[in-house]
DNA sequence: AAGTGGTCTAGACCACGCG
DNA sequence: GCGTGGTCTAGACCACTTC
């Protein structure tokens, strides 16, 4: 009964009425929800269930497919097909300014990033427009991929406008950190948070399944004068983060944009 | 050049490398971005296409599900395939707590609800924990699906001590409004925002392709006293909605949990 | 070399929608 | 009724991992 094989072998009988791949689909979930496959658990191949389930292999993959998406297996080329690991999830405030660098550390989790991009560039017009940069101003771009015990869980794409970094090759850990030893250092900022589907390159990145959801986050900070330091995207893997608000009733000012 | 059947004939062709259906998807992608498909354009049928393109319809599905799961193309069965409406997104503001009712109106968008469920159950232990109730307490849950302009928006669940809400078929649009009405309006909360793609019941609900991103949102509203209010579980339409956040720098109090 | 997932095919039938 | 997408098949070859 516990044999993983048995998981497969009703499948074609059961009550009709739902299609075959979803059948199969549902079964390898229950497997997984009542634990008869835990997290890390290899699957049968699919060649294999489709022998035990006396379906097509393509019918299996579809059931697969969908459980990728869902991000309740994962698939390695060559190697097999797993049972996802349970990802524990990040928190981070939406009310206080805090750098991913900071709030990684204190959380005592081992970060550290990888460059995608440094350079200064000319602007493309939504920098312009967001930074206030005139189209003969020069515009610095920050690009690294954030990773926290070796699981990367979020893509940060900075503006910056080159008055206030000058020279991104400078810049350390912290975009933050570096900012205020340059004297300007935000104190506001509006961020603006939404959901996606990865494409296919930023899922490369993230090392998850092209289509998982993603928060994108789009973050403007401002100078204690008003002026706009720096334009972020941040792209943060849907199933590794969580960020969470407080709010208060109020008609009162709110925020911008 | 304009003609439609012309996106497909070369997909065959291009210097190999990827798999025929990244190009075909490609291709249609870029056809989209060119605007040689419009928001509404019906493609050929994928028979069609997988004779213009002379490959399989296995293949033309692949690169079409795709698609359909990024949100550029919708399927309708029975009908055909069209390029995705542009849909503009609505924003809600992070740092006031306000109701879906009240925010949407503001807008001037034509809200509606329909009612997924009301009634009065036993706690489930998650409401017992969140909700500080004894196994023997009731709790009342009110679940809808939003819809504004016609467009499904968002599933709210919501669950709330019987204490507070005994009778929750007298619940009109606004929840909040008949809690105000009863003297026990929230005047703080929590929100733990999250992406997850969407499952296939949900997805249903909300007019969109299972697998597509949404914003998840679990909220604890907390009265004066400090007590708990209402929990509540809401899947946004990650096409559909923004949410915006206004920040500080402080090491100040944050959010809890 | 053997086994795995990844891609692709040609053809079939079903379920839905629209005129 | 006819055309659409939705499901399913049996079999093939390629690319990658593991031994």
């Amino acid at each position: 009964m516990t044999d993983v094989a048995a998981i497969f072998a009703n499948v074609k009988d059961a009550a009709i009425g739902a299609p075959l791949y979803v059948r199969l689909r549902k079964a390898i979930e229950d497997a997984v929800k009542r634990g008869t496959l835990v997290p890390g658990d290899a699957l049968p191949s699919e060649r294999d269930i489709a022998a035990s389930a006396d379906i097509s292999r393509v019918t299996v993959r579809k059931a697969i497919q969908d459980l990728v998406q869902l991000g309740v297996l994962v698939q390695r080329h060559g190697s097999g097909t797993f049972v996802a690991p349970r990802m524990e999830r990040v928190e981070q405030s939406l009310s206080r300014l805090t750098s991913f660098t900071e709030d990684m550390a204190r959380r005592g989790l081992d970060v550290r990033s990888v460059w995608l991009d440094r350079g200064v560039y000319s602007p493309s017009p939504e920098e312009m427009m967001t930074l206030g940069l005139s189209s003969d101003a020069m515009v610095s771009r920050v690009s690294r991929l954030r990773i926290a015990n070796d699981t990367p869980l979020a893509i940060e794409r900075a503006s910056i406008s080159a008055e206030f970094l000058p020279d991104p090759n400078a810049t350390g850990a912290s975009l933050y950190a570096t900012l205020e030893a340059r004297g300007c250092k935000p104190v506001r900022a509006v961020q603006r948070i939404s959901a996606a589907n990865l494409g296919e390159a930023d899922a490369g990145l993230l090392d998850v399944a092209p289509g998982s959801a993603s928060l994108n986050i789009e973050r403007v900070s401002y100078l204690p004068s008003g002026k706009v330091v720096e334009f972020t995207r941040s792209v943060y893997r849907g199933d590794a983060y969580d960020f969470v608000a407080e709010l208060r009733l109020g008609s009162a000012e709110g925020a911008a944009l």
